[in-house]
DNA sequence: TGAATCACG
DNA sequence: ACGTACGTGATTCAC
């Protein structure tokens, strides 16, 4: 225990120092960072330096201290705070929360106090203390323990002050210098002192007779004649000056030193701030310097050509190594993998003839680590091997850790944690027209390296999660997900190609002839997809007024023409063809080019990318096929089942986030609605208008679900008057009356703000996290957003967590029933299956089963379902 | 490459 | 007063 060291810090002292110290500097979203830089400098020395086992950071208080009652002019005379630095007070405080360094400050008490009061309770328990200021009034601490540390020129050197320090400079001990203030006072303080008495006199007095009180015994003995009568003349002053000069070591905080232990910083939360600030030099800091305990070193990849000699460890890190990032459709080049020890690669052809490597990849107790797991299982399964027993996925870490980190390879989450050695896919690959395949030594290389570093990252990675609480979600929920996401990507969804030619053929017909009505119109042909082309033609030629602009002139997007629907006939015309033009190029073009040669498509979902936890769906997108216009939705009939006989199936979770809502916040009309299954907008609508059942209009409903919708998404005057057509003052007084109706709603809202601006982030039910640094912006626009986010976050992310988790129990029920039933698809509430006939009956009881009892909230969960012989039909 | 637009939940 | 609904991806145009 003798190791203790408590380092205290003068929070506003070096705020002033550090922002006296450099030049006004700004970042780009207009917050000045001096202050805050230099602070952070002083901090990174300091624990550098000291490498405290106990740490805090002490604040003044309010304006007015107990010293202002023994003098009210205390302090006076100093200039105001400038607003340069006030503003980047919170983002230091933010910054210590980040380092996870205690802070702490008390009524009527300055840091001086709380400062002397901890360090006189570390001396007497015998404990190394060291305190940092700008102020030198702090030296009287210094004693056989203690340490003061004063800032000299600049922000990182710093005087040490101890009681041999403070004699051999001053010739006095450390409680001395409370009485060489008491004579001399201190301009800064305001502290009068005696007048013509400055710190050579004082000190010379001191030196001779020890205190201010022995100086006044002694008065008779003092040689010069104006000295004496200023000291006579100032008796009281004297001895007020050296009150206000004595710093408190008994001030009643209510902290003690266990409160103090530090842990080192939680480096997400340091990073994201860093990010906020911009502060780039300390971000690549931060990466090369952090994680020490992972070696840079020269490594030696074996190629293995004869693998049936191979000796495979019972746990070892992988990587596929391939030329195109989309893994359903690549070539693989060859396989890494490391057990700590030798890294070996195997060129894809010898991986294919080795039972070997079959038998290990297939056996669940050999243990792999790899990086994107969904991407290893689907890449090996195309190369006929099928792997379990995955351990550790760095991708899918990494991103529970902080989802915006942003993952394009390896090698950057490699480098956040101090590998620089290895190389992007871009630098060994090369990029556009110049990409090609390196020789497979290079291949062999960097395919090695990285499974070096998934194997290095493993517990690191881990104990990062663990420490944040997430290492259940990660393990439990992402980790299996993958492989169940991976095995839907690799069935593919049969797709009709003849049906899309079909509706093809329709549309292309239909937009030719719209075109000609339009060029008619319009007096002139142009390009009908051209915003700026269309922009003039109908703001300038024909002259309708715009009524809003984008950055590159007039906005032609479908609610600003919709308005002006009845100013001219075009407009209809426009609309028309913008919507079936979205149709042929995204869905009847874009499908069918993505059609393999299977007749399926192979959709990838991205689980380490939205913000929220829900899955995106790319190369194609089969999360956005259309739905709610019926021309649009026939794209649908083309996705049929894969085999004859069977039928696709479809069920999606009824209002589930407002479910999630009403459980998270525990409003109690809202529980209510939902255990009596009521139709929740119907309710709103009868709750906010206060009208019965019978009496709720279409309009009624149609306005209390936008409200709903605005709630999920954080509601705004502004957003809600846009989806509803109607003034921002309409909007805030429905927004108003609706949260009087559900004060548990209003609640939660203003708790989740709170509670993400001290902590810096939200989570989910299932403890998702996400950062978000802008909550504290000073900037309203940057503030606002993260306020809207941090209510719709939690929301959002929850009702990704019960599908997900959802799905995870479906694919252990198929499997237990024994059943052929494939699930293919997942769009963020609903699921999409294909089974044999004769099992519809029996998935139709298990599936809104299973999806119901994924999560038990205070709400029943429901779930609504159908089937047939295409997607079109599961309506 | 970014902006605008529009498809979905 | 500030200017916005939350989360995505694909296509097209224009630089």
């Amino acid at each position: 225990m003798s190791k203790e060291k408590i380092v205290l810090l003068d929070g506003n002292s070096l705020a002033y120092r550090a922002f006296f110290a450099l030049p006004l500097l700004t970042n780009d979203s207009g917050i000045h960072t001096n202050a805050i830089y230099g602070f952070t400098m002083m901090l990174q020395n300091i624990l550098n330096e000291e490498k405290p086992t106990h740490m805090l950071v002490a604040w003044d208080a309010g304006k007015t201290t107990f010293r202002h009652s023994t003098f009210g002019e205390y302090k006076g005379g100093r200039q105001k705070t400038p607003p340069e630095l006030s503003e980047q007070f919170p983002y230091m405080r933010k910054l210590l929360n980040a380092f996870q360094i205690t802070q702490y400050e008390l009524d009527q008490y300055e840091a001086d106090d709380i400062i002397g009061t901890l360090s006189k309770a570390g001396d007497a328990k015998g404990i190394e203390v060291v305190v940092i200021s700008g102020d030198k009034d702090l030296t009287q601490l210094a004693s056989e323990h203690t340490t003061v540390c004063i800032t000299r020129k600049g922000i990182t050197d710093l005087e040490m002050y101890t009681p041999e320090h403070i004699m051999e400079k001053y010739g006095i001990t450390p409680p001395q210098i409370i009485d060489m203030k008491g004579l001399m006072g201190d301009a800064s303080d305001n502290i009068p002192g005696v007048p013509g008495v400055g710190e050579k006199t004082a000190l010379k007095l001191l030196k001779e007779y020890g205190s201010v009180e022995k100086v006044y015994e002694s008065l008779d003995l003092i040689s010069g004649k104006k000295l004496k009568e200023n000291l006579t003349n100032n008796e009281e002053q004297a001895y007020m000056s050296k009150k206000l000069a004595t710093i408190e070591v008994e001030a009643p905080i209510t902290i003690t030193i266990d409160d103090l232990q530090y842990n080192g910083p939680d480096d997400e939360n340091v990073k994201t701030l860093y990010e906020e600030l911009k502060f780039k030099t300390l971000l690549e800091k931060m990466s090369t310097s952090d994680e020490e305990d992972v070696q840079i070193e020269d490594i030696n990849v074996r190629i293995e050509m004869d693998t049936e000699i191979l000796n495979l460890s019972d746990a070892m890190a992988f990587h596929v190594e391939m030329y195109d990032e989309n893994y359903l459709a690549s070539d693989v080049s060859g396989v890494s993998m490391t057990d700590g020890e030798s890294i070996i690669y195997i060129p894809i052809e010898q991986v294919k003839k080795s039972a070997k490597l079959k038998e290990w990849f297939v056996d669940e107790s050999k243990k792999k680590y790899t990086s994107d797991s969904k991407a290893a299982y689907a890449s090996m399964l195309r190369c006929g091997i099928e792997v379990n027993g995955f351990e550790f996925d760095l991708l899918l870490a990494t991103y529970i850790a902080n989802p915006s980190s942003s993952y394009t390879d390896v090698a950057s989450v490699a480098k956040e944690f101090g590998y620089s050695d290895i190389e992007s896919d871009e630098a060994v690959y090369g990029k556009g027209a110049k990409k090609k395949l390196p020789e497979e030594g290079i291949l062999a290389d960097h395919a090695g390296r990285k499974a070096q570093a998934v194997w290095k990252l493993k517990s690191i990675m881990e104990k990062k999660l663990r420490d944040n609480e997430q290492f259940e979600l990660y393990r439990e929920l992402e980790m299996p997900l993958a492989k169940i996401l991976g095995k839907m990507e690799s069935t593919g969804v049969k797709t009709d190609l003849s049906i899309l030619q079909q509706i093809g053929i329709e549309l292309t017909a239909r937009l030719s002839e719209l075109e000609s009505i339009i060029f008619e119109m319009a007096g002139q042909s142009f390009n009908i997809n051209s915003p700026k082309q269309l922009g003039e033609i109908l703001f300038e030629k024909i002259g309708l007024t715009p009524i809003k602009k984008t950055k590159t002139g007039y906005s032609t997007a479908a609610d600003v023409l919709e308005k002006l629907e009845s100013e001219h006939e075009i407009i209809g015309f426009i609309l028309t063809y913008r919507q079936l033009g979205k149709l042929n190029s995204t869905y009847i073009e874009g499908l069918s080019k993505e059609i393999h040669e299977d007749g399926k498509i192979h959709t990838r979902f991205q689980q380490a990318l939205t913000q929220t936890g829900r899955l995106s769906s790319i190369n194609p997108n089969l999360q956005n096929i259309p739905i709610r216009l019926e021309e649009g939705r026939k794209i649908r009939s083309a996705f049929v089942p894969s085999e004859v006989g069977w039928i696709m199936y479809a069920a999606d979770y009824s209002q589930i986030e407002l479910r999630v809502l009403a459980h998270m916040s525990q409003d109690e009309k809202m529980i209510s609605a939902f255990r009596e299954d009521e139709d929740i907008h119907t309710k709103t609508a009868m709750d906010v208008f206060g009208v019965d059942k019978e009496s709720v209009s279409s309009d009624m409903r149609r306005t209390a679900k936008a409200v709903n919708f605005g709630i999920v998404y954080g509601i705004s005057d502004y957003g809600l008057s846009q989806s509803l057509n109607i003034t921002r003052k309409e909007a805030q007084k429905f927004i108003d009356t609706y949260l009087a109706t559900f004060p548990g709603v209003k609640q939660y809202m203003e708790d989740i703000v709170s509670d993400a601006k001290m902590k810096g982030y939200v989570v989910t039910m299932m403890n998702r996290r996400r950062y978000l640094p802008e909550i504290t912006s000073s900037n309203f626009n940057l503030r606002s957003f993260a306020e809207r986010t941090a209510m719709n976050t939690p929301i959002q992310g929850t009702a990704a967590d019960i599908i997900k988790k959802a799905m995870i129990d479906m694919d252990a029920r198929l499997k237990a029933e024994k059943m052929e039933a494939r699930m293919l698809l997942q769009v963020h509430d609903e699921l999409i299956f294909e089974a044999p006939e004769h099992e519809i009956a029996k998935l139709n009881k298990i599936v809104p089963e299973v999806m119901e009892s994924a999560l038990n909230l205070d709400v029943p969960l429901k779930v609504e379902s159908a089937f047939g012989l295409s997607w079109y039909e599961t309506k």
